[in-house]
RNA sequence: GCCAGGGUGGCAGAGUCUGGCCGAACGCGUCCGCCUGCAGAGCGGAUCACCGCCGGUUCAAAUCCGGCCCCUGGCUCCA
């Protein structure tokens, strides 16, 4: 069975055959650099990580483009608080966003192109929609004549007469059509478009402006409009069709209505034969959480607070294709599923290293376990990616390899194996969750230590001194070494 | 107003494309039992849903069709 889809633009389940068979192009519109990137992001993000990392898995070569906008009027906006220009300001939210992702456990995307760096193509692109006559050059800006493109409006299923009309007043005066968008804007950034974006210690609108990049065109100096720079960073990256173009719900229009205008307009190709669309994160409404998280929004300081699998796990209990909920509840729930996982991993690997684990041993009902995990667990992601669907399939193995640890002297040593190897290949390897990937730094040392520390406590325990065996246990769980005592005797594990 | 997506237990959230195994998953919470010096973790069990409302199609509907009510998001920069 293979992998299906909702593509957006149809509306439809569809079975998802690449144009090449081996190969998938995807492409993910990235955000503006003018911001910390915030819990909504990284949404997207790990959405489009699982995806990329899913399609690997079924044996498709990736290659994964996302863009970032880094000349954008509220970048400008920043300009005196976070650098002395529109490029610096860009340049360190850049950084900080990089350095997001890197915590998020992403798989790198093959090119981050910036749309500073893709003036050239832009510009051709434009020049192609100028000779075909699907723009139009006006006081030495350019437009896009929706009118010249038949299937506009069809992403978001809207009327070109229904339609509010796009750009500020002074753009509509000169535009033929109320709906037409602009594709180069004349000029630099006008002053006034700044205070609506304004922060607290930037510069003065008039000498943030001022900083603004602006280029060179046939058609005179000026600067790129929104949406051809999607358009032509995918083309220039990946080719004239894409496979997959992900982006969130709210880009569907007018961006991505645009990007299929004027892509399609300039190539004559179908532009994307996969529209998916991240649903949004919505901030709980209750008046409680605002005070409590209203400061875990930014993706470092949600990673911060609760560490990469617990964000991961949080962000991919809701399936992408359906609008999730940022509360204390969800994310404790995540949380609590998180730690399931991860102990039943460990004590999985625990057991089958121990001299208790035996290859002659069989349990049928892990075997089962491990069978009916692996394929609910492709069937789920196979379905639209089904993330949260794939998490309960690994949350049900897990109960496997407890209940056969609890059940028996001896453990079937194969079985567990392999469960621990699913575990592996699909929470770790897909879902992109640290399992089988002991993080960095030397813990041996510091295990031989807590063993120790353990051992006196058993002498403790043993005489009877339980007050001062439970205060070693709440020094060690202090130190963030979480102890438990089961008949197996002690066992703990590094927070 | 236009467009899109939703309304399933105390919470959260699958299932709707492909009607029947849905007397409705997984989890959180709560309760009981096992384990246990205590705590935690784990295991076993229990609790909790007339699937927004009305009507229709069908042997059979949470799932399909029609109407209605309510919610969220987009239509302005936004993942």
């Amino acid at each position: 069975m293979g992998l299906r889809v909702t593509n957006s633009l149809t509306g439809e389940h569809e079975s998802f055959e690449p144009a090449d068979p081996d190969s998938v192009l995807l492409y993910y519109c990235g955000l503006t650099t003018s911001d910390p990137a915030h819990l909504g992001h990284a949404r997207g993000w790990v959405h489009v990580d699982v995806m990329h990392r899913w399609l690997e898995w079924l044996g498709y070569d990736v290659r994964h483009v996302e863009n970032l906008t880094d000349l954008n009027e509220k970048i400008v906006a920043r300009v005196g608080e976070n650098g002395d220009s529109e490029a610096t300001v860009a340049a360190s939210y850049v950084g900080d966003i990089i350095r997001d992702m890197r915590s998020l456990n992403l798989r790198r995307a093959a090119v981050y192109p910036r749309v500073s760096e893709h003036i050239p193509e832009i510009i051709e692109m434009i020049e192609q929609l100028l000779e075909t006559g699907h723009a139009y050059e006006a006081n030495g800006s350019v437009y896009f004549d929706v009118t010249s493109f038949e299937g506009y409006g069809r992403l978001s299923n809207q009327d070109i007469g229904e339609m509010d009309p796009q750009g500020t007043a002074a753009e509509r005066s000169e535009k033929h059509n109320p709906a037409d968008f602009a594709l180069w804007k004349a000029g630099g950034v006008d002053p006034e478009a700044l205070t609506d974006h304004r922060h607290e210690g930037a510069a003065p609108p008039a000498q943030a402006a001022e900083t603004a990049e602006t280029f060179d065109a046939p058609w005179g100096v000026g600067r790129p409009g929104w949406h051809i720079e999607c358009s032509a960073m995918s083309t220039t990256h990946l080719d004239d069709t894409i496979d997959i173009h992900v982006g969130g719900q709210d880009l569907v229009f007018p961006h991505h209505e645009n990007e299929i205008a004027q892509s399609e307009a300039a190539t004559g190709d179908t532009f994307v034969r996969y529209w998916l669309h991240v649903r949004l994160l919505q901030a709980s409404d209750e008046e409680k959480m605002s005070s409590s998280l209203g400061n875990f929004e930014t993706v470092a300081e949600a990673v911060d607070s609760y560490g990469v699998d617990v964000v991961r796990t949080f962000l991919l209990s809701t399936a992408y294709s359906n609008p999730a909920t940022y509360s204390e509840a969800t994310v404790d729930e995540a949380e609590t599923r998180w730690h399931r996982l991860e102990r039943g991993y460990d004590r999985a690997v625990a057991a089958a290293d121990s001299a208790d684990a035996h290859s002659k041993v069989e349990d049928e009902q892990l075997r089962t376990a491990v069978a009916n995990t692996r394929s609910a667990f492709e069937a789920a992601m196979n379905n639209d990616f089904n993330t949260r669907k794939g998490l309960t399939a690994l949350r049900e193995l897990v109960a496997a390899t407890n209940s056969h640890v609890d059940a028996t002297d001896s453990y079937d040593y194969r079985g567990l194996r392999r469960a621990i190897e699913t575990l592996e290949e699909f929470g770790g390897g897909v879902l992109g969750l640290s399992l089988g990937t002991p993080d960095g730094g030397d813990v041996s040392v510091a295990e031989e230590l807590v063993e120790l520390v353990l051992s006196v406590r058993e002498r403790e325990r043993a005489a009877g001194n339980y007050d001062r065996a439970d205060r070693l246990r709440a020094d060690l769980e202090a130190l963030g070494v979480e102890v438990q005592d089961t008949a197996d005797g002690a066992e703990y594990r590094f927070e």
